[in-house]
DNA sequence: AACCCCCTCAACCGCCCCGCC
DNA sequence: CGGCGGGGCGGTTGAGGGGGT
């Protein structure tokens, strides 16, 4: 049924990562940059052959003489998997935990706009990840919003009040046959239920991609673990926030929908003065984008507005 | 202390879109 | 034009940890 799977899973290491397969995904997209996912595990393998010059040791009386080490058995890792990895958890521009109330806002508004457009919503938010975004919703948000008598689905005022939080260990509780299985909801259970609005789904880029080749401007990147280049900084081609947001800021007019605590503005000013013009307060651009929402939901033809207001967003 | 249940979130899976040939 | 492969997305799973009894 379908495609084939991406790579043969006999052999292949799953479950959570080792330091050990960061560090050689780290150091091979370091190198080469991102891209060909399904053939850099067996590419990344190469790197377990560590060349070491003795040169120095020995000087020059021995010649030159370089050793190759083997360090492991490779990155027996999925391409996709490799993937994921690395866009969730291992790119240096990645923010985690420690989400918000800001961010709280947002993420809240931009999903009663959008719906599970959980990479969407990730793109407004600088260094936030679609998955980190997702299982915040699932554990925290949606919760959230249920607890003040808000439908986490359609953002609708429940005509019910929430149920009360169940009280834990119940040991009455009857046996569903799976402990802690999560009741599975059907897709047209859902649908019914389910009327934001979804405008037509298009593909966009990552906001924080990086190119193949060189045709973003390099940013210094320190060594990170692990790295034996002598200290010094390594050159990586790198996307600066600046060009993303020149691309993304004029997507809805007058609104950024970036915000940024110290740390974004670390990430996406830096130091430099032109960058920094282009930072919006961070206050008036949640409130902007609230306030364009509300004038929306206020006009009669809320729909067609609705419409192509979430449209730009996805430009 | 032991057991049980629940929560969190990293990782996986299947599907879809797009570009290339 | 159709097939194929790469890449991306959203839904789901399950291991591990925390807390209550």
């Amino acid at each position: 049924m379908g495609r084939a799977p991406c790579c043969s899973k006999v052999g292949l290491h799953r479950g959570s990562w080792t330091a050990r397969e960061d560090t050689l995904l780290t150091k091979y997209i370091q190198t080469h940059g991102e891209g060909h996912w399904r053939s850099l595990p067996k590419k990344a393998g190469n790197y377990l052959f560590k060349p070491i010059l003795l040169r120095e040791i020995f000087e020059t009386s021995f010649g030159l003489i370089i050793l190759f080490v083997f360090l492991g058995e490779g990155l027996l890792r999925c391409g996709k998997s490799c993937r994921l990895r690395w866009m969730n958890y291992l790119r240096p521009d990645i923010k985690r935990g420690n989400i918000t109330p800001d961010e709280d806002d947002l993420i809240i508004r931009l999903h009663s706009l959008l719906g599970n457009r959980w990479s969407l919503i990730a793109g407004r938010l600088p260094g936030r990840t679609d998955n980190e975004i997702k299982n915040y919703w699932n554990t925290h948000l949606s919760k959230k919003l249920r607890s003040q008598g808000t439908d986490p689905n359609t953002h609708k005022k429940m005509t019910e009040p929430p149920e009360p939080k169940r009280r834990k260990n119940t040991r009455t509780r009857t046996n569903n046959g799976g402990g802690s299985k999560r009741v599975k909801i059907s897709k047209d259970e859902e649908n019914a239920n389910h009327k934001v609005h979804l405008p037509k789904p298009v593909r966009v880029t990552s906001l924080i991609s990086i190119s193949r080749n060189n045709s973003f401007e390099s940013n210094t990147v320190s060594g990170g673990s692990g790295s034996s280049s002598g200290g010094n900084g390594e050159t990586l081609p790198w996307p600066s926030f600046r060009d993303i947001r020149d691309d993304r800021v004029n997507g809805v007019d007058g609104v950024d929908f970036f915000i940024g605590d110290d740390q974004g503005q670390d990430l996406v000013a830096s130091s430099d003065p032109e960058s920094q013009s282009h930072m919006p307060p961070t206050d008036n651009s949640l409130q902007k984008l609230y306030e364009e929402y509300l004038q929306l939901l206020e006009r009669e033809d809320t729909q067609v507005q609705l419409d192509s207001f979430a449209e730009s967003l996805l430009i």
